[in-house]
DNA sequence: ATGTTC
């Protein structure tokens, strides 16, 4: 699968405004895991999740009283839909038009995305911790979401210009990158509203320790760079996602290698996809329903049979290789370690949903 | 990735 990747980053390295690319320990097949750099714009190397990222919160909660099922069961309410009403008044507060897919915002999504109450297990950089205004023992939320159908429907219009892209100085750019940076600020909104709905149904608070985008276009030097699957890292701390069995990680990036784009790894990222992990996860019942607990005693909510099988922590490599590369590589050091308690993926299952409609 | 995909 990895071949995939390189074989699709050739074509990529081919293309005439393509310049510097950057790859990461979380390369897979997209490409995702990637910085490139280019004198053009290309909607097709970002696609339908523009904005997709990764904040991490710090909760009120104690880590000694955590309860794994009971918090499981009490973030089943993320599955609603926002009130349509309630949904403006977000996008109004945060300087958005209020008319951008409303219902949409507060809601995770599918595929690789989630919302995880984590412990921060270890603080390997006590200082820069303590500046992030985060301390060991603290639980933490983390969510990874985008921009829903509100960037889908921004890409659906500009797919037809295909890998080639845009010229910079195509008027059809500047209207793009208009709609995308409404749908970066959009994916931000909807992990902060996440992260507040969720924080209402576990009866906590959450303070933002982190916000981090790594589907996105900035201008860099006299290009545009893309990333894709790849963190923004001209910034203090970074978001490391693990799977839902996996540690995940606060990173500070070294900010010392221009080889690097400015750019991390986001997670893990994917060793097998989505279509044969249904051959690799034994069929037996016993084996499927064993997904829904992880080796540090968490729960999983994924109702999604098809996706809990898919997203399941076999299909990615293991973050803490991903980590070690990056640090062998002078790319970043490790500030905080967390470990899973529950992630929320989906509370609805496939059938119900074709059921509903 | 997406209220998906009839």
């Amino acid at each position: 699968m990895l071949g995939d990747a390189e074989v699709q980053l050739n074509k990529l390295a081919q293309l005439e405004a393509v310049g510097q690319i950057a790859a990461f320990p979380d390369l897979h097949p997209g490409p995702v895991g990637v910085a490139i750099l280019s004198d053009k714009v290309h909607p097709h190397m970002i696609g339908n999740d523009i904005g997709c990222g990764m904040t991490v919160f710090r909760t009120s909660l104690s880590a000694h009283k955590l309860k794994p099922q009971k918090l499981a069961d009490r973030l089943r309410v993320l599955q609603d839909y926002t009130d349509p009403a309630e949904g403006q008044a977000h996008l109004r507060s945060a300087g958005l038009p209020d008319d951008l897919a409303a219902t949409a915002i507060g809601t995770i999504g599918g595929g690789n995305h989630f919302c995880e109450v984590q412990v921060l297990a270890e603080t390997p950089d006590v200082e820069l911790a303590a500046k992030a205004g985060v301390a060991k023992g603290d639980v933490l939320l983390f969510v990874h979401s985008g921009s829903r159908s509100f960037g889908a429907s921004i890409f659906a219009d500009y797919a037809e210009f295909g890998p080639e892209g845009l010229a910079a100085e195509d008027e059809r750019t500047t209207a793009y990158l208009k709609l995308h940076d409404l749908a970066v600020r959009w994916a931000s909104l909807n992990r902060q509203i996440i992260a507040e709905r969720a924080a209402a149904a576990l009866r906590c608070d959450v303070e933002l320790v982190v916000d981090s985008s790594h589907n996105l276009i900035e201008r860099y030097g006299d290009g545009f760079l893309h990333r894709k699957g790849a963190a923004k890292a001209d910034v203090d701390l970074v978001p490391l996602a693990g799977s839902r069995d996996a540690k995940s990680f606060l990173l500070k990036p070294t900010g010392t290698k221009p080889e690097a784009l400015a750019s991390l790894a986001h997670g893990a990222g994917r060793k097998y996809d989505r279509a044969s992990m249904h051959g690799r996860i034994a069929k037996q019942k016993s084996v499927r329903n064993a997904l829904s607990r992880t080796s540090f005693g968490g729960r999983v909510v994924c109702e999604d049979k098809q996706l809990l099988v898919e997203e399941a922590p076999q299909a990615y490599k293991n973050s803490e290789d991903v980590l070690a590369q990056l640090v062998e590589a002078e790319l970043a050091t490790c500030v905080g370690v967390m470990t899973p308690v529950v992630t929320f993926k989906t509370a609805r299952g496939a059938e119900e949903r074709r059921g509903k409609r």
